[in-house]
DNA sequence: TATTATATTGAATGAACGTTCAATCAAAAG
DNA sequence: CTTTTGATTGAACGTTCATTCAATATAATA
């Protein structure tokens, strides 16, 4: 029999490619469009063997979406890291992520995601939970950010949050343009974006 | 037996009746999670009904969608008939659309059908095709507003398509965030964003 | 080679759902 | 009151789908 190292080297990358493909699948027609079949024959498998892996269907869109959660916010957090004043950090981050809009099929799917779960009252509940539990936390990092650069004078005066959500929906509202619009689409430049907040 | 005008009439209605019901159900939980129960429960009709009026569910949320589209369109059109100048017609409809976000859930649901339309490859090629066909108008017209604006010196020197986009994605962020905070959001002023695109 | 444990398959199961349909109801017209 | 026509119901039908399961393959070990 194989040993038990081997058997779970086997099993995580099974995992991985089943979810690997689900992702693409959910991001690309939700959590009800998308039939086990689908994942299925896109992984190369028989749908059997999904259960092997994972408990159901909810269970997998759910792990999904956990991690999409979990890697956002471990951006965020990064951008806490970095020493720059504030609305060098403001400025970085727009550049750095509409950059990533442009090049980064993943980071699109994770705001596909993230936009379909967030704008259905449908998902499962362990997935509400979830968002309610972590969706906030980039608007409160950009607030902070937002905040600490008006003390300095060089961010614009009004709500912190605020300015968050415009932050939030623009870089979020971009990043669905572009997935949705197959192949050639102009993203705007990182400059007009940042001068919405800087002084 | 009833004479032609009141079936139309009562036809009319039930029509009506079930599509009023069908779009907050649809805006909710998208085509594929929204049961023809759901919807004959919510009108307080039998589901059989259902396809007295109406084909099929597809057919409903084709129709929906069109709606969706034309209503955006139509609010669009009407910027041009207004008598300003070019960066002025830019204030007040972000001013307006503003205004819709924080008052009618009308227009949020015509935003969620609309985001998760455009968002999801599993919707039947009808809608894409109206997708196509209609979601274009309202970038473009912007875009020449936008130009106008330049050429008058009101409006800030970039790609006039660009700034479009990012008036739209902007708009739309804030009504899909105010559709899925429900209750006491505050919607950033719209000097705010007035502010990205004038000079 | 025989054994053992897990991976994998593909068919079977059962529930959910969209759609159809036969039967009944309601109301206006004769 | 009777007829006629469309509105309405609720059960029935057929399909799709998630999930289960019995059977088989694989590969490491003894």
């Amino acid at each position: 029999m194989r040993n038990q190292k081997q058997n779970e080297r086997i099993r995580e990358e099974r995992k991985e490619q089943i979810l690997a493909e689900a992702v693409k699948q959910f991001a690309h027609k939700g959590l009800f469009a998308t039939k086990i079949k689908d994942i299925a024959e896109a992984a190369g498998i028989a749908q059997g063997l999904i259960y092997h892996y994972f408990k159901s269907k909810e269970d997998i869109y759910v792990e999904i979406i956990k991690d999409a959660l979990d890697k956002l916010n471990e951006a965020v957090y990064m951008l806490q890291e970095i020493q720059l004043r504030p609305h060098e950090k403001i400025k970085t981050a727009i550049e750095e992520l509409l950059k990533t809009i442009e090049s980064s099929d993943n980071f699109i799917q994770t705001c596909r995601l993230i936009a379909q779960a967030t704008n259905s009252t449908a998902i499962p509940d362990k997935t509400k939970e979830l968002i309610t539990e972590k969706q906030d936390l980039p608007y409160q990092e950009i607030a902070k950010i937002m905040a600490a650069g008006q003390q300095e004078g060089t961010i614009i005066k009004a709500d912190p949050y605020e300015l968050a959500v415009l932050f939030w929906t623009s870089i979020n509202g971009l990043a669905i343009y572009k997935a949705t619009r197959q192949g050639a689409v102009s993203i705007p430049d990182a400059r007009l974006l940042t001068r919405l907040f800087l002084t």
